[in-house]
DNA sequence: ATGGCGACTGGGAACGATTTCATTCAACCC
DNA sequence: GGGTTGAATGAAATCGTTCCCAGTCGCCAT
């Protein structure tokens, strides 16, 4: 329907090289690229992309799957990785699986169907597995999640010590019960929930934790169980969604914070700051992941047989009014 | 590099146009069907959608363009769109403009060039101008934001009606210096401002306001601005980005809620509830924005000359303590 | 037996761009 | 002035699919 190269050709009195070629880089007279640039114009050609790509053979995209677009981590990221492509002069194909392995899997073959370039991935834990088997035939960088080890290069979290960081941060403060909820799909979920253990062990501490899906509700579910088990003093969340599900709860049941309950997690949001008190978290370096990315994808790009490289990024813990140190008088009263 | 129809075809011992029917729906023994199944698990053959699209002439693919990938209105109404899209078996093209009418062209042309079957908008008014007088060449569907009258179909919330109601619940409950916040690059900041504007006349109160960019930032600096023309008793904010500037603003300055300033805005995102007290909102139904969206393209796609649609929808409004009835009393001492 | 029909299959022409290769033509050097 | 160079241009092949068209084959009715 719409106008294509031979029309602009036909147009211009010139053949469809030429108008590829002004349109392009090839050598074009003068003239020619004018009245060329004038048929463009009059026939309101607009290059047609599935050609072009069928032709050049590349696609000039790069994949983006995530876990979930509602999550401002990834969008964070995501602005990040595309700002980074734009400049590249790259496209961004942006997918959001939910968490859902089946729908990540479509997604992978979505990519390679669509030849893009390369594929920067959060992968959920049953995806991380089935990577290692069935390896996508482009470049891949993994983000925020690791994957099968020594496989695929990486922009991670030293999830480790950031959760150490909370934990003996909560120490200090004198809380001594601290309960743990971590997300069960991803393996930063487990990368966390490790942390949490271990810095509990070195403490002396007996550890009280849950896996829970990372939905504000099940965080509810979660914080409910944990309650059941001894009423802790304090509870890690290791991620946004659990944490503001968890606030929910302890909202819901009118525990005062932190003279009740003390409360820390990762993700400085926005409303993390706005709620009183502020929750005590772990801030992430969203944009510095999504341009590590990039640059890990364009080195992979150049240079194939590189060896894999992880790059290992630290968070920054932001204190807040959600752990005050502990009262212990007052929560005696 | 991969594996292309042809490798398959001679593996499998038939010609390529067998191998399409195949995996089509083309009439195959079911034997042939069984010998191709076989060697595309052995060549490890994806289809390449460039060239699948190029021959048949269609993209199966719907475009989506937001203002604001970070906005949790945007992401809710993408997902709902993107779960509409996955039902019909239609891919989900998604960019994010950042409100720059810039990258909007920008990505209006890319639409163009990868021959997207419709289009789903929410355009700066920059381009909701610019759109009438080069129209794109698929079906448009504009959400969020109004264009030029009667040129497309439309998903819109009844704007002037929402201010209407946080107007008259403000007065309501004894506010009567109701300044206002609105974003300045969206017509739904027009739209709700003159609701807003009307709506303060026939109460024969004098209204105060001012249009800002939607960023936080934004909102502090007008909120600042507005409390130098006299300190107002309640603020509105016509999205949740600038309610969140406002509220940034008012702790800063250790403003109680709604003691010193009552507080109302859109958009019911979670932190609206988390924050105490918590926030009156308009809540837009950002589900069924999507699906509409999506059912008006379809429709639009069957009846290309139909006459033009405009869906209104409306929102609902959240009473919170933000906009407890005023006590006169209480603020004067 | 013949013709017709239906189901299946292969050949080959598109789709719209880019790119190689050959051709033209003017300018230039000795 | 003839040969050489180099830039500008066009013809045609090509990318990987789909799909129209024609052909084959078996089967059934006449």
């Amino acid at each position: 329907m719409t106008a294509s190269i031979k029309d602009v050709a036909r147009a211009a009195g010139v053949s469809p090289a030429t108008v590829s070629r002004a349109l392009g880089k090839g050598p074009v007279s003068e003239a020619l690229r004018a009245q060329v640039m004038e048929a463009v114009r009059v026939t309101g050609y607009r290059p047609n992309l599935a050609a072009r790509r069928l032709r050049s053979q590349e696609s000039g995209t790069i994949g983006l799957i995530l876990a979930d677009i509602g999550n401002p981590f990834f969008t964070g990221v995501a602005r990040a990785v595309e700002a980074a492509a734009y400049e590249a002069g790259l496209r961004v194909l942006l997918c959001n699986t939910d968490e859902d392995p089946e729908r990540e899997a479509s997604y992978l073959a979505l990519m390679q169907e669509e030849r893009v370039t390369g594929l920067i991935l959060a992968p959920t834990r049953a995806t991380a597995d089935r990577l290692a088997e069935a390896p996508p035939a482009m470049p891949v960088v993994l983000i925020d999640r690791p994957g099968p080890a020594g496989l695929f290069d990486s922009v991670l979290l030293d999830n480790a010590a950031a959760s150490a960081a909370l934990v003996d941060h909560l120490v200090a403060q004198g809380y001594r019960r601290i309960a743990g909820l971590f997300g069960q799909t991803s393996g930063t979920g487990v990368e966390r929930a490790e942390g949490y253990r271990a810095t509990m062990a070195r403490h002396g501490l007996a550890p009280s934790w849950r896996f829970v899906p990372p939905q504000a509700e099940a965080a509810e579910a979660g914080f409910a169980a944990l309650s059941r088990e001894g009423q802790p003093e304090a509870v890690l969340a290791s991620n946004s969604l659990l944490l503001m599900g968890t606030l929910q709860a302890v909202r819901a049941k009118g525990l005062r914070i932190p003279a009740d309950l003390a409360l820390a997690g990762f993700d400085n949001e926005p409303w993390t700051g706005l709620v009183e008190p502020g929750v005590t978290v772990i801030e992430q370096p969203l944009a510095e992941i999504g341009r590590q990315a990039m640059a890990l994808l364009f080195e992979r790009l150049r240079a194939p047989d590189a060896p894999v490289r992880k790059v290992m990024l630290s968070g920054r813990a932001i204190l807040r009014g959600s752990t005050a140190p502990r009262r212990v008088l007052a929560s005696m009263l």
